[in-house]
RNA sequence: GGGCCGGUAGUUCAGCUGGUAUGAACGCUUGACUUGCACUCAAGAGGUCGGGGGUUCAAAUCCCCCCCGGUCCA
């Protein structure tokens, strides 16, 4: 897609005219700027274009410095002043969003139910500092000083103008910067650069203005007003200031520090370098680099070389003293930026996993303890980083402090998986190792050292280690990474489809107005008279009104009969399609629109499903209280025999966890606990109840339904419920299997069917006992008994056929049916076992043969009328007189339409023509014949 | 959600193009020799080859499905 551009219109705004700023084009990276500055003569900003270099180290700009929490306070309080209202962070982990997990920016708190008008905003306008966390950023943190960092705070000043209500526009917002930037900062007028630029991203566009001040890039101000469809930018209907205020990069230039993380984590980075053993940070250095930093991007397939090489250009100093000094510190800052946002995101209840934002995690804490191992840092000083972290952070994010001790359990199960994946790593490396070297090889390929990687979570850099330490050399290309996602690439299929008819009935439903739910108004209503507005297909029924409820939230549809004075029409599923109720029938094609219609729901099945239903957030509730805060659900369905509810934890559950959890969820429903259920607005709702609310995930719409159960649970949930807990009766808890690292699932049946289920268990058991003819309360020591002997037997047998055989050979009981032939001094023994086709029987009682004399060929054969198998074993002297077991057995299974194979000394075959078996047996004594006189 | 790797003795693993798992090492048992801190030697025990189908005279091995574990990427 062409870079789309925008007017100079879009631009030139009033506050600009008024204030003297004039409209430039850099002539370095070809984009236009606003200056005061006669002088400018480039956009200023440091980047890989090399426009300018960052002149604010040492010298900051601002009147004074701050910290960032003094410059978070400085900037909310400006807006607030300016008539925003302050509005709390959101969390870091976007729950209300099913496209993202984490939240990188302020404005994701807002999309997309604020921004495409769903919901209204908090307030309007608002001004938030949002911790933020972008992994893409992730091998950038470190080598450009701070300024990419994974997290950091956005400022966000935010107005959204709607059609009707104009809240401000571009003028506006870029006055509210330039003030921000000179009456609260003290930053000179004439050194704000604001350059032009096109935003795009989440589907949205718009133009926008960077805010550069001495070289670094410290705002953003962007301006929403299209959606991309395709190439083409579509107005929207709402307007969006959408403002990011770097907040560590204002705290960062207002100190004039050699790095951001120098300027925001003080003492904490202090104790790291200790930790690290990095004495005598040289800060004339580090400055003189850094001067340049803002050069240094390092991506997926660019690299690090490049410019390290152009910085050393520029500054004069050799690579190696560069890498030497910097690639200690820059690691240094890199674990502390890490820890940070591990403790951010595991203080959400983020379970470390292979999947999803568990994921995530994971990446960061690898990510940080391959760091502290390259600095020769003790792993357990790990812990002793996020102690730090957790006291520093929590001042401004208490919940932080909360959830410590859970963070660290969560870092210490984590840190032994890596540290078992490593040694079975370890293990890998050392066999492919051996394998190379007997092949006389001495360089491991980079298709295996990425396969390592990628399939099994090996770090280069730690295969070099190992390997090496096994004398095979290892070189570890510039663009490994970009090795491995090619990897991917080649083996990623498309995967598409949609169905047409889904799409077709949406279309439908978007026509008709919406259906009135009356499983809303009233749960337990099981009859309702209803007018049918549409009839599609002759199958699918929307009516006015409704009590059958479509599937959602992991409960089955309702079904039930749809009754006319002179039909009965049986309905089979319930779709919710927008917001209209599609009612599947098995016959529908004598309703016709109009007519009125009795509904009557299958009410069994519907009650039970409450039950569940409300079981099933007692169950959650339980868990929480037992396993700890992290547990959210991540996945439910409830069913008619049983239900289930998959939980994030760290953990195989206990034995005793899982009686826990059934105790405290038994209690909850003695308690006899009222379930309330409220239609709240989104942000009311979350106001007071946090985001905890979001358990199954994100829920559209501008209210929310509030499903609270005593003090027990609240979510947002859209399901029906009883009215009160003892209404379910029991709950027992009858499986929990792991569906993926970090997650749980608990199976559970509910009232009669929990009965059932213990029933069932006891009838089992029962049964058991009488097998085992064994009283209940021993059948476990019984069982054990008989596995132990009947193991003991499988020995026995073994061993007895082995000594058949050996007796057979003592004493001549193979001569009734046994047929010696000597030739050359070898005896060829033939046996026909009839029909006994045991392979092992042959070849025990053979190899017995041959222990006594290995003078002798032994062929034997045997057929069960099916099929026939013919068997070869050769002695030691056979052999060398020129037996060769295998080529026999090639030659003549073809008669009796077969094959076989095997060695010289031994060789097997079968066939299906039984009645050639004589036959076979024939060529194969002659062919045997043939070999020794031949030798 | 997608890709990749793996599941064989108590443990860590061999087992190539189907043809005896006399599998290897460590561990275990017994004996001998020694008694210092991975002793040595000898003998021995130990395996539904993750599960289920299929192909084949014959499957740990080839094909399909499932289960379990690991891992990378969204």
């Amino acid at each position: 897609m062409d870079k789309k551009t925008f007017p100079a219109e879009a631009y030139t705004l009033p506050f600009f005219k008024e204030e003297g700023f004039v409209r430039k084009l850099c002539p370095k990276c070809g984009e236009y700027y606003w200056t005061q500055n006669e002088k400018q003569d480039t956009c200023g900003e440091s980047g890989s274009d090399e426009c300018g270099c960052y002149s604010f180290l040492a010298n900051p700009p601002t009147t004074k410095k701050f910290s960032l929490p003094e410059m978070r306070e400085a900037f909310l309080s400006f807006f607030e002043k300016n008539g925003h209202k302050r509005v709390k962070p959101y969390p870091v982990v976007a729950r209300w969003r099913k496209d993202i997990y984490l939240t990188h920016a302020s404005i994701i708190d807002f999309q997309p139910y604020v921004t495409e008008g769903i919901a209204p905003p908090p307030a309007n306008p608002l001004v938030i500092s949002q911790p933020c966390i972008r992994l893409t950023d992730i091998s950038n943190t470190g080598p450009t000083f701070g300024r990419h960092l994974t997290i950091f705070e956005m400022g966000g000043a935010h107005a959204f103008n709607y059609p009707d209500k104009n809240v401000y526009w571009k003028d506006d917002t870029v006055r509210f910067h330039q003030r921000f930037a000179t009456e609260v900062l003290g930053i000179p007028s004439e050194e704000i650069i604001y350059k032009e630029g096109v935003w795009v991203g989440g589907g949205n566009a718009g133009p926008d203005v960077e805010c550069i001040v001495r070289g670094l890039e410290v705002g953003t101000l962007v301006f929403m007003q299209y959606k991309v469809i395709g190439d083409e930018f579509v107005e929207l209907p709402i307007r969006t200031v959408d403002t990011g205020y770097g907040l560590d990069r204002f705290t960062w230039i207002s100190q004039g520090a050699p790095s951001l993380f120098q300027a925001i984590y003080g003492d904490l980075l202090k104790e790291v370098y200790s930790m690290a053993g990095i004495t005598n940070v040289d800060n004339a250095f580090l400055k003189q680099v850094a001067k340049y930093s803002g050069l240094v991007s390092v991506d997926k397939r660019a690299n690090r070389l490049v410019a390290r090489k152009r910085v050393s250009e520029l500054t004069g100093i050799d690579l190696e003293t560069l890498d030497k000094v910097l690639i200690p510190i820059e690691n240094a800052w890199a674990v502390t930026d890490h820890t940070k946002t591990l403790s951010f995101i595991l203080s959400e209840g983020v379970v470390p996993s292979n999947i999803q934002e568990g994921y995530l995690a994971r990446l960061l804490f690898r990510r940080v303890y391959r760091l502290m191992r390259s600095l020769n840092m003790n792993p357990d000083m790990l812990y002793d980083i996020i102690d730090m972290q957790v006291n520093y952070w929590s001042n401004d994010f208490p919940h932080i402090k909360e959830m410590h001790k859970e963070i660290v359990e969560m870092l210490k199960v984590e840190e032994e998986k890596f540290k078992d994946t490593l040694k079975r790593g370890e293990g890998i490396i050392k066999r492919i190792a051996t394998d190379l070297k007997t092949k006389g090889e001495i360089n491991l390929s980079n298709s295996k050292l990425a396969e390592l990687y990628d399939s099994h979570g090996l770090p280069p850099e730690i295969v070099k280690q190992v390997a090496e330490k096994e004398n095979i050399q290892v070189e570890v290309p510039e663009n490994f990474y970009a090795l491995v996602a090619n990897r991917h690439m080649q083996t990623c299929k498309p995967a598409e489809e949609e169905s047409s008819s889904e799409e077709e009935l949406e279309e439908i439903a978007e026509q008709i107005t919406p259906t009135e739910k009356l499983y809303y108004k009233d749960a337990y209503m099981q009859e309702f008279d209803s007018t049918v507005k549409k009839v599609i297909d002759g199958k699918y029924v929307v009516l006015d009104h409704t009590c059958f409820y479509p599937e959602g939230g992991g409960q089955p549809a309702d079904q039930g009969w749809l009754i006319t004075n002179d039909s009965k029409h049986e309905v089979i599923n319930v779709q919710k399609i927008g917001k209209v109720i599609v009612h599947e029938v098995k016959s529908g094609i004598s309703l016709k629109e109009d007519i009125i219609i009795h509904g009557i729901i299958d009410w069994n099945k519907r009650y039970s499903l409450m039950k569940a239903h409300t079981v099933t957030h007692l169950i959650n509730g339980a868990a929480r209280r037992v396993l700890g805060e992290h547990v959210w659900q991540s996945g439910t369905q409830k069913g008619l025999e049983t239900s289930r509810l998959d939980i994030s934890h760290y953990r195989r559950l206990s034995q005793e966890e899982i009686h826990q959890i059934e105790i405290l969820a038994n209690k909850a429903i003695t308690a006899n606990m009222k379930v309330e259920t409220t239609w709240l607005p989104r942000n009311e709702a979350e106001a007071s109840y946090g985001f905890r609310l979001y358990q199954g995930g994100a829920v559209p719409g501008k209210d929310i339904r509030v499903v609270k159960t005593g003090d027990w649970d609240v979510e947002a949930c859209a399901g029906t419920h009883l009215k009160s807990t003892s209404e379910v009766g029991l709950v027992k808890i009858t499986y929990s299997e792991r569906i993926q690292d970090g997650v749980e699932r608990l199976g559970y049946a509910v009232g009669l069917k929990a009965l059932e289920a213990v029933q069932k268990q006891e009838e089992l058991l029962s049964k058991v006992s009488s097998i085992l003819n064994s009283p209940i309360d021993k059948v476990d020591k019984t069982a054990e008994k008989i596995v132990r002997e009947l193991k003991e037997a499988n020995i026995e047998k073994r061993r007895l056929i082995k000594e058949l055989a050996e007796k057979e050979v003592v004493t001549g009981s193979m001569q009734k049916t046994e047929n010696e032939s000597e030739i050359n001094g070898i005896t060829i023994v033939k046996r026909d076992f009839g029909d006994i086709i045991d392979v092992n029987r042959m070849v025990q009682t053979a190899s017995e043969a041959i222990k006594h004399n290995e003078a002798i060929v032994t062929l034997f054969y045997g057929s069960d009328g099916k099929t026939c198998r013919i068997m070869i074993m050769a002695g030691e002297i056979a052999t060398q007189k020129g037996v060769k077991a295998n080529i026999v057995i090639k030659d003549v299974a073809a008669i009796f339409g077969g094959g076989g194979g095997g060695r010289a000394n031994f060789a097997q075959g079968g066939g299906t023509k039984c009645d050639k078996i004589k036959e076979t047996i024939q060529a194969a004594e002659a062919a045997i014949k043939n070999q020794i006189e031949k030798c």
